[in-house]
Order: structure tokens, then C-alpha cells, then sequence
DNA sequence: CTAATTCCTCAAGTTAACTTGAGATCAAGG
DNA sequence: CCTTGATCTCAAGTTAACTTGAGGAATTAG
């Protein structure tokens, strides 16, 4: 099974080739190298990329992703059933979120009612009473990721 | 009614100062100034903050929500049925997100079972066909911005 | 063999949404 | 009145996820 060069792997995924190289300073691909220096990517490599861009797609960073990436085996290429693994934590993740709007949703139905929107009081402003956390500032906003 | 100074309304909101005054520059809301120059909020400025924050949590940009916060009037202060288009505009928001994710979610369903994530052939790596357009790079994944 | 591509590294620039710092002014308490 | 704390402006720094450019080497097409 031949490997592919960057220039083929961008074509092939739609992903700029600095990006590429991004992806491996970040970690998320982990190329060989031919004698002379460049880059040669297994096949499978595509699929990882695709990955990726549909897990971006859905608000996970790259660190996030990487740690997703890291079930895959890494002594061979990997099969349905390896990536059926991370679809279905992907899966869960969609899940997740999903409730998360909805939840969001009919809370603001409450709202317009009763003309709310007005802090501490609403749950669409202040979703997991996150008011009683230390300090004001951006960590008010930053503190909802959810990495693993 | 009392206006606010910009430490109070950093203390109403969690919002910092500087945030404020950022929000300012970038024309998300619009304090008189006292004669000595210093800046002086409504205090329905609060809700228009926490407006700002809870349209922020579902991923919008600062120039789309204050395109939705043109929708109030400027001449008085908004009222409750003022605020409440603002909040249907953004449920129909919440609505469509949530459907983009069923739809993600249900797609990956199939590509579970039949062993997929491979590029064009997976409507989760490419969910509108976006594979057709122009040119590879960014744009591929900056194109599904949505605003308005 | 030569010209055109493709690739390499490394440094610096880009955008969004802010924060931080400098240097100065304003306002409130004792 | 004087000091402490709040504000002001303006410039520059920050993070994520990349892109762009410079300068040079390797590969491929003809």
C-alpha cells in the first residue's frame, strides 16, 4: 500500500497543505518521511482527517480531538470497528449537545412569557449557575468547555 | 431612573470591564458619558448584556448579535415585547441548530453500521455537498457560517 | 538535462474577542 | 485636602487555528 504525499492528502481531504503540517505540529497526524525529508501519509490518513473536520464541525478543538484520535491503534491501520468506536463517542457527544439545546429551548419559552432574560433569574443566561463560581470575567464564559 | 457606572454593570453582569468597554467599541451597546468622559449605562444595559452572553453560548458572533439587537428601539427603553422578538428570532436559531445535530447525529448512525467516514461519500464529513465548491483551504470549513 | 512543480523549515502575519499595561484623570471617604 | 480606588485612552499582548512568505532543496515532466 503506497503512501500518498501532502499535496495529494490535501487534495484528497479539501484541507490546505499548511494546515496539514499544522495538524502534525498539534499531533493529530503522524506522518513518515522519505529519505530526503518529505512527508508520506498512509492512506488511512484521509478517513483521520475527515475525522476531524467533522468533529470541528461540531465545536471540539483540535487538543479535544487529538485525545479522541489517540483510541485509534497506532501499530496498524485502523478498521470499521476502531473507527466504529469513536463515532459512537462522537455519537454521545451529539447526544450531549442536543440536550443541551433543547434544554436551552424551552427554557426560553418560560422566558418570553414572563418577559425574563434578566440575569441570575434565567437559566438561558445562566445555564448551570455558573454565578457562583470565584471571580467575574471571561472564565464566566470560557468555563463551559467540556473537554474528554 | 439612575444610570450605571461601568463598574457596576461589570459587577451586575460577570462581565469584565474591559469586555465592556470592547462591547462598546464594537457597537454592542451605547453609554451616554458624563461630563468628564466617563461612561454611564441604562440599566437595561444588563439585560443586553446577558442577551449577549446567552446568544454568545450558542456560537453566534459579536457582529451577528448586534445585527439582532438592532432589532430593539433605540429611543426608549426595550420592553418586554421588545425583548420577546429578540427571543423568538433566537429560538428559531436554537431550532435550526438543533436540527443540523439530529441530522448529523442520524447520519452517523448509517456510517456506524456501513463502516463509512470515507470523504464525499459521508454526508457527515460533508454535509451540503460543499465538496463541489471552488477551491480547497479554508473556506471549506469556513463556509458553513450562517449569518443574518 | 533543464524547467516547472512540489516540498521543506522557520518566522511572522491573521481574525475574533478580549486582556493587560502605561500614564493620566476623576470621584469618594476620612 | 489628600489619598485611594475607579475610570479614561491608546497601544500592545493573548489564544486558536491557521495562512503567508522567504529562501532553499527535491521531484517530475518534457
Amino acid at each position: 500500500m503506497p503512501e500518498i504525499s501532502i499535496g495529494t492528502l490535501s487534495k484528497r481531504t479539501g484541507m490546505a497543505v499548511s494546515a496539514i503540517r499544522y495538524y502534525e505540529e498539534v499531533g493529530l497526524i503522524h506522518p513518515n518521511r522519505t529519505a530526503s525529508g518529505q512527508r508520506r501519509f498512509a492512506k488511512s490518513d484521509i478517513r483521520r482527517i475527515a475525522f476531524v473536520i467533522a468533529t470541528q464541525r461540531l465545536g471540539f478543538s483540535l487538543p479535544e480531538i487529538r485525545s479522541q484520535l489517540a483510541l485509534l491503534p497506532n501499530n496498524r491501520t485502523p478498521n470499521v470497528e476502531d473507527w466504529s468506536v469513536l463515532s459512537q463517542h462522537f455519537q454521545a457527544k451529539i447526544n450531549a449537545r442536543i440536550q443541551d439545546l433543547e434544554r436551552l429551548r424551552d427554557t426560553l419559552d418560560g422566558c418570553i412569557g414572563c418577559g425574563c432574560l434578566s440575569l441570575k433569574k434565567c437559566a438561558l443566561y445562566n445555564p448551570n449557575d455558573i454565578a457562583a463560581q470565584t471571580g467575574p470575567g471571561p472564565q464566566f464564559l470560557l468555563a463551559k468547555k467540556d473537554p474528554g
